[in-house]
RNA sequence: GCGGGCGUGGCGGAAUGGCAGACGCGCCAGACUUAGGAUCUGGUGCCGCAAGGCGUAUGAGUUCAAGUCUCUUCGCCCGCACCA
């Protein structure tokens, strides 16, 4: 038996380079295994190189892979690049060096730290989303969506980054701030390519009942969509053909809308322009609210303003009453209708304003003391003041009243959700070109699909430009082009797809990476999909994980895909913060480095703590001193080698403990415990130590055990005991129930539920002969002191508990 | 404000309603050592010499039995946020 310490430097690099030559990894080309898709997300190759956190969940699906190979399966799991970005681009303007030449470089060396922690990736499969191969088909998803209607242009007031000098999503806009530099962003209005998004809500919501997403995840789904169900009314206006249309989820509360509330950007406000008697009023409020970036408008004011429409007034249809019409930013042009009946009794917003602005207050849900604070309760409520709904209770109300707006032709039921279009220009040069020209005559012309991909030419320049235009404008050369459609003179689009686009297929692409003819052949893809098992951050919810749904289920409709949803189970690992429990960066002074790490204690060990400093879906702060001690339990592992007897088999003594630890690290694994299937794997390992000695055996099922998480030593020292094929070609071990069954088990003995003493019992003994035997047994005397006891309770295999 | 989650030793954390603190870190003592940031042995929730008592943020409740279930209060974290 080899004697030698434990070296992690050259077991790793040995066994890496075993593994390359065998191609042990490759997912395999034929079809007949069942099949299993892991997937982490694909990282972006910053210039800042691996962090500590992309190992966590690569790790954890590698132990899935691994062991997923050795059950039989056929494994794909794959691995990638998310090249384009604005670091990337930033970083090459301020070094005057080519964005392709940096990524190329941070490709590399992303490569290589992953390499030396020895994740299964099949790396023959490997992606990278600024190939014009691979964005040829970027495009190409994105001309289908332009043929189809949802990809349009559009003047929107956007999410301006002042710092990126860019246009920002919806959702990459975080408390305010841009989500990627913390800039200050404003309201810009700009021509933009826009994916109606917003047509797949309804499918995207039903989509999240067939798949097997952690909750959570589902649930900041669900919220993000925002479905809600009401009415839409409309409103008569005195002495005018014009209606104003509302949205509303409270129809019941019809009889108590004492006002109305048009958003400042309403169109209507400029038609009723000639009847507006403050007209310069509105107009300065107007100005005002334009000025406001998003962040003022809801952060900052909850204190509400607003300037009344003098002269215009409303006809509410219950009550036949003229009311008010006011504008006010608390009411958003992007949502609903743009416009609001107001009832302050029964809506907080609504009611801060009416006092603010001294307008009246209905109550027409009896409950509360609505002159107090806005009684929103719709559990409980009954209708008063009312007219035909009085009585009734709040949802019976929605409905009567429903039917009578449709009945009168004043109104319709209508599902509204807070999901808006996805901004899907930037103003940069780093990302995929949209293949589109404009052409006078014919207007906006998709390129022909055998010129694509149209390629990202060089530029002398990429600074993004104060005037909003990207920098590809300037190339006059690559802008002219022929139209497709006439041939006439027409222009390129200069603006390019942001980051969310390469990723929103990429998994597809991995089935079949070098296929030229289409982005996978169906063939693969009706293999390989959907993805078994996706695990990634929860930071990607609203992002990634529904965009790419949302691409998925397009390209499903239109037959591209065999099946609707991409992903069949998605889980999500917790952030690993620095050592002082905040998150880690740069300017606090807490990041680890995954390389130093590995350079002190190994891959393995690496690998190991990762998995074992806590839950898995926890977020949790990094100790190197707890790393230290997973590299001191395999000085361990490796030197069980020291006690080993030649013998086969398991050692009688120890093969409970085996077969225990083997049904519950199989088990753990599965539901990502992995902090606990460590732990089982420890005390096993305490176990042995305490034996004295262990068999080849013993040793063997172990290894077994450890090697998805530990790969590299456990190789070494499988190798060492002779056994044949390497480790990860071998079968994942089973377990037998019957060889966990102990003869005696030891209970306790509880009076009155506390715990006194504790007896040895048949491990088989039932609550019948316990209640025969036990109150006979003598500690059990012993305990009771000579009570009478008044009830027996047993439960098998764990306690015994006496009320006296 | 709305929605979700969480409060367990000095620390990270274990615990299908059934022996709270597994496993690890740290710490204490000892052994082996020229040496120890190596290794091994023992100890380590709190109070107490001990017997014993007290302990899972808080207060109540359900139960033979509660960290776990129900309600209260306090605190922390995450998501959304004037979405009508």
């Amino acid at each position: 038996m080899q004697n030698q310490t434990y070296n992690p430097a050259s077991v790793e690099a040995k066994w890496q380079r075993v593994w390359a030559e065998q191609g042990a990894f490759r997912a395999e080309a034929s079809h007949s295994k069942p099949k299993f898709y892991g997937l982490i997300e694909f990282p972006y190759p910053s210039g800042a190189g691996l962090h500590v956190g992309h190992p966590r969940s690569n790790t954890a699906m590698d132990i899935i892979a691994r062991k997923r190979r050795r059950q039989g399966y056929n494994v794909l799991y794959p691995i990638g690049w998310d090249a384009f970005g604005l670091p990337t681009e930033n970083y090459a303007i301020k070094n005057h060096v080519h964005p392709r030449a940096v990524t190329q470089e941070n490709i590399a060396r992303f490569r290589s730290q992953l390499e030396a922690l020895g994740f299964s990736f099949d790396w023959s499969r490997q992606v990278d989303t600024t190939d014009p191969a691979y964005y040829k088909w970027t495009q190409w998803i994105f001309l289908r969506m332009f043929e189809k209607g949802l990809a349009y242009k559009a003047e929107m007031p956007v999410n301006w980054c002042v710092s990126c000098k860019c246009g920002l999503a919806n959702e990459e806009v975080v408390d305010g701030v841009c989500e990627r530099c913390g800039g200050e962003v404003v309201r810009r209005v700009k021509s933009q390519w826009m994916l109606r998004i917003t047509d797949y809500a309804q499918k995207l919501l039903d989509g999240l009942d067939t798949v097997d997403f952690i909750d959570k995840v589902k649930l900041q789904q669900r919220n993000w969509i925002g479905r809600s169900e009401g009415a839409e009314v409309d409103f008569a206006l005195e002495g005018s053909p014009e209606t104003i249309r509302v949205y509303t989820t409270r129809p019941d509360t019809l009889f108590g809308a004492t006002y109305m509330v048009l958003s400042p950007e309403h169109p209507l406000v400029d038609g009723l322009a000639g009847r507006i008697q403050n007209a310069d009023e509105v107009a300065a409020y107007r100005v005002a609210a334009s000025r406001k970036s998003d962040f003022e408008r809801t952060e900052l004011a909850k204190d509400k303003t607003g300037v009344p429409l003098a002269g215009i007034r409303a006809i509410n249809p219950a009550t036949g009453a003229p009311i008010p019409v006011w504008i006010s930013d608390y009411v958003l042009v992007t949502y609903g209708t743009g416009a609001i009946m107001a009832v302050p009794a029964h809506d907080t917003r609504d009611w801060a304003f009416a006092k603010k602005f001294g307008l009246p207050i209905v109550e027409v849900v009896a409950g509360g003391d609505v002159q107090a604070a806005a009684y929103t309760d719709v559990a409980d409520g009954v209708l008063v003041n009312s007219g035909f709904l009085d009585g009734l209770r709040v949802a019976e109300a929605k409905a009567r009243m429903t039917g009578w707006l449709a009945e009168k032709g004043l109104g319709q039921r209508k599902v509204n959700y807070k999901l808006r279009d996805w901004v899907f220009s930037r103003q940069r040069y780093w990302g995929e070109p949209i293949p589109l020209v404009r052409c006078e005559h014919c207007g906006w012309v998709a390129v022909p699909e055998d010129q694509l991909p149209v390629e990202l030419p060089d530029v002398a320049r990429y600074e993004p430009t104060d005037s909003g235009e990207s920098p590809l404008a300037a190339m006059t050369d690559w802008v002219r082009a022929a139209c497709p459609k006439c041939g006439g003179p027409a222009q390129r689009e200069t603006d390019t797809m942001p980051q969310w686009a390469g990723s929103s297929w990429y998994f597809l692409r991995y089935a079949d990476p070098h296929n030229p003819d289409m982005l996978a052949a169906l063939r693969e893809l009706q293999y390989w999909l959907p993805v078994d098992w996706y695990n990634g951050g929860m930071e990607h919810t609203t992002l990634h994980l529904l965009y790419s749904r949302f691409w998925h289920r397009f390209l499903y409709d239109i037959g591209a895909v065999p099946c609707p949803e991409p992903y069949r189970k998605r889980t999500s690992h917790g952030m690993i913060l620095g050592a002082n429990g905040e998150k880690m960066s740069k300017s606090r002074g807490n990041v680890i480095n995954p390389d130093d790490i590995v350079a002190e204690l190994g891959a393995d060990a690496f690998r190991l703590y990762e998995m074992f400093m806590g839950a898995f879906d926890q977020p949790i702060p990094w100790s190197t001193q707890g790393a230290r001690g997973c590299r001191r339990f395999l000085d361990r592992v490796w030197r069980l080698a020291d006690m080993l007897q030649p013998a086969d088999g398991l050692s009688p003594a120890l093969a409970p403990a085996i077969h225990a630890a083997i049904k519950k690290v199989s088990e753990d694994y599965e539901r990502m415990k992995f902090n606990t299937a460590i732990a089982a794997m420890m005390s096993l390992v305490n176990d042995f130590y305490a034996a004295g000695s262990i068999t080849k055996g013993d040793l063997a099922a172990l290894l077994h055990l450890l090697n998805p998480v530990a790969p590299h030593i456990t190789e070494e020292l499988w190798q060492s005991l002779g056994l044949g094929r390497p480790l990860y070609a071998q079968p994942w071990p089973a377990w037998d129930e019957a060889a966990l069954a102990r003869d005696t088990v030891e209970i306790a003995v509880q009076i009155g539920g506390k715990v006194r003493g504790r007896i040895q019992v048949p491990a088989d003994m039932t609550a019948e002969q316990a209640a025969a035997e036990l109150p006979g047994h003598p500690r059990v005397l012993e305990l009771l002191g000579g009570k009478p006891i008044r009830k027996l309770i047993f439960v098998p295999g764990r306690l015994l508990n006496l009320v006296v």
